[in-house]
DNA sequence: AAAAGTATTGCGACTCATTCTCATTCGCAT
DNA sequence: ATGCGAATGAGAATGAGTCGCAATACTTTT
């Protein structure tokens, strides 16, 4: 479904560290990759890049939407992308083991433009996130466990 | 409606900073305070307290559920403290002004359960934040402004 | 195909929010 | 008052992310 990402369609010059990035999403493209992900991933292939390179690479796509960027993790100041299909929606995260679903729900959303109108905003973006425990992980636990 | 803080209650001595603090976030109870912030306030207030202490302090508060911590701002990497009303809510920011408003929605909510369960989660938790431009900052502007 | 001009990279230095360390000080029970 | 664990102040440390700039790599011109 999701066609070839072309650089020069884009208005990316075809370069080394940009092909490398993106074949390593493409590569990952069901995971939510940061920066240092991909650092590994491409040190571990042998087509080492310095992390520099790769924050410059992730803010070129993004800028040019081809990644989309989020950050999750409530705790931590740590920045996830993945590629951009143009299609929003919204995350649900387990908590144990870091997994993320993607969902849309269309009540929801027509939900937040109401909100959002009865507020005198003008709606431009939102981002939802759940956290919860998933099924793998609560079944592999014990219950209950205090924090 | 909302009770008088007290820290003993909490569990947390009552310390010089730990109330200076605390008087900050009351005295301005309608707003979300980042660290700066309150360490500017007490600094023009004759209170002044190293950052240390501020940040140390907003994570004991945390911890003792006495305030909440958020990230609302996508692209920085700061975060802000409210007092904790222990009545969820979601927040709606305006990217021009920074100004946050907050609603519930007992619709988003029942979905969001609904969404959790059908993907097999257990919600523990789930922030909403929804972006745009509120009245005030609309009218006062050009209408349109390519990013 | 060499020169000239422009875009991109690599690398280290830097920023900035936040956390950590640890010696000193405080608050409270004896 | 005394003792002792808890809390603080000050500054160093951390870690994600950005910046500056000289060295390279592309393109386009000739």
């Amino acid at each position: 479904m999701t066609e070839k990402i072309n650089l020069k369609e884009q208005g990316l010059t075809e370069t080394t560290p940009r092909l490398a990035v993106l074949k390593t999403m493409e590569a990952n493209k069901s995971q939510h990759l940061s920066a240092e992900d991909i650092y590994r991933y491409l040190l571990e292939h042998n087509r080492s890049l310095p992390m520099s390179t790769v924050y410059r690479v992730l803010s070129q796509f993004e800028q040019a939407g081809i990644v989309e960027r989020h950050s999750f993790d409530a705790e931590r100041t740590k920045h996830v992308y993945e590629l951009n299909d143009h299609e929003h929606h919204d995350h649900m995260i387990c908590v144990k083991c870091r997994s993320v679903h993607e969902f849309v729900d269309s009540e929801i959303e027509s939900r937040q433009m109401a909100i959002a109108k009865g507020l005198g905003f003008e709606l431009t973006d939102h981002s939802l996130n759940m956290y919860g425990i998933c099924a793998k992980c609560a079944e592999g636990n014990v219950k209950f466990i205090n924090t």
